[in-house]
DNA sequence: TTAAGTATACTTGTATACAAGTATTATAGC
DNA sequence: GCTATAATACTTGTATACAAGTATACTTAA
């Protein structure tokens, strides 16, 4: 895999990552980026030789895609199903989800450690603000709501967690990368709204952990349409050769 | 995959998957029924002599059985997770969280199409029992659920169900077969229970449907303990040859 | 021109070959 | 007997080969 085309996602992320992870991993971004646009009909062969690899990591990536649900495997080829603003709104309803019932569980017990590992990410969180370092931020920003989730040591909700990982992680990405850009003034925003979220853990407040969970994803969502917008700018960069 | 061993896996619901596929429902079986302990190393090629088929098909499904959590891949082989109690829990609190999710979008559309397809799964459900069929009865058990699940059309929701499905499928089975042999007076109160469910989603009753779901999910808690012990006296009947 | 049938090119699924890395075991030296 | 080192056997990851099925496009006949 050393195609010449540039990289969506980060490649120092990928230091031990398969070939097979690889591919996924970028592929993923182009799929939510709308640089392979939905209806899409990808073949193994084809992407076999636009990565240059061997069709056994693509179809092990594809695989990966499929059960993220931005793909469908079907007998003649691969299915590109993309990420509509309806699914966007369907990874937070699940993110709802799952944070509210992690909070309750968080309730019961001790929380001193997580939130000062919480309080360590968010630190990171503002250097990569001060260093206008989007890729590092939206690292951080996911690793702070993995741990919320992780600590409380749910093995099936770790397991949602991981399967919508990839995908959110994708779309922090690019959206972070946008508003580095363009809407700076959101990060102020966004810290406070981690620094109540982190209060709500340590007074375990469920009414304070709602409204900064919601306030979070409003935020999110109303540019929502904003990241489209600049997607359709950047469309016809780079194009499936197919 | 030709073994000569017996089949935990229903063969008829496998009659158009891939190799892979039916690889990993199999081993998913013997997993959860314990014959494969957990803490085991499963080796790709000793399974793949095993099945009698070569590692292509036996790396899906380790991946698959991988993203369900009931084994862990690492570089010296895939370690046996398995399913203990612990993880039944979790697996029902999910179903919970997300049926109760469901139920909150239904009571917003027309329910009366989904009404009618529950009615007659149900009446399946009671011919399955009539003929002493407990594969039949889970396999309508669990349609009835999905059925529910997924007539929101919520993408990311039916994406956990597709997750939990497989193991939940397993453990239903198993769960059946055995009180279809030893419970068999259980399934009045299932019958009804789910008649209950119906009630709640024509009516669109809150509160009957929370109660439907609870009694439901703690009928089968109550009992897993018996499976438990039932698992233990088949032990041994087939063992991972190592 | 249209319809039917056949040939062809392309699809995935599975098997096999090879390479690189890791753990274990055996052997040599003390 | 014990430690260190080397050989060996086994692991996964990737590439390639082959088989079976499917859609498409072309050719032939009416």
């Amino acid at each position: 895999m050393s195609e010449s085309k540039d990289y969506l996602y980060p490649q120092k992320w990928l230091s031990k990552a398969s070939t097979g992870d690889r591919v996924a991993y970028e592929l993923r971004m182009r799929i939510i980026a709308g640089i392979i646009e939905s209806g899409t009909i990808l073949s193994e062969n084809k992407l076999a030789a636009d990565f240059e690899v061997s069709r056994s990591p693509i179809r092990e990536a594809l695989r990966t895609l499929s059960s993220e649900n931005i793909i469908r495997l079907e007998k003649t080829g691969a299915v590109v199903l993309g990420l509509s603003e309806k699914e966007i709104e369907e990874i937070y309803d699940v993110r709802l989800l799952i944070e509210t019932f992690v909070f309750e569980r968080l309730i019961k017990i001790d929380t001193t450690n997580l939130a000062m590992e919480l309080s360590k990410t968010l630190e990171m969180m503002k250097v990569a603000i001060k260093y206008n370092d989007a890729d590092e931020f939206s690292y951080q920003d996911i690793l702070f709501h993995e741990a919320i989730i992780r600590s409380i040591g749910h093995s099936y909700i770790t397991m949602i967690w991981n399967n919508l990982k990839p995908v959110m992680e994708g779309f922090i990405l690019l959206s972070m990368r946008m508003r580095f850009k363009e809407k700076y003034e959101d990060f102020d925003r966004i810290i406070k709204n981690h620094e109540l979220y982190i209060d709500a853990i340590k007074t375990k407040d469920r009414k304070l952990m709602i409204k900064s969970l919601h306030e979070n994803f409003d935020d999110v969502q109303g540019k929502v349409e904003d990241l489209w917008r600049s997607q359709m700018l950047s469309k016809g960069v780079e194009a499936q050769d197919d």
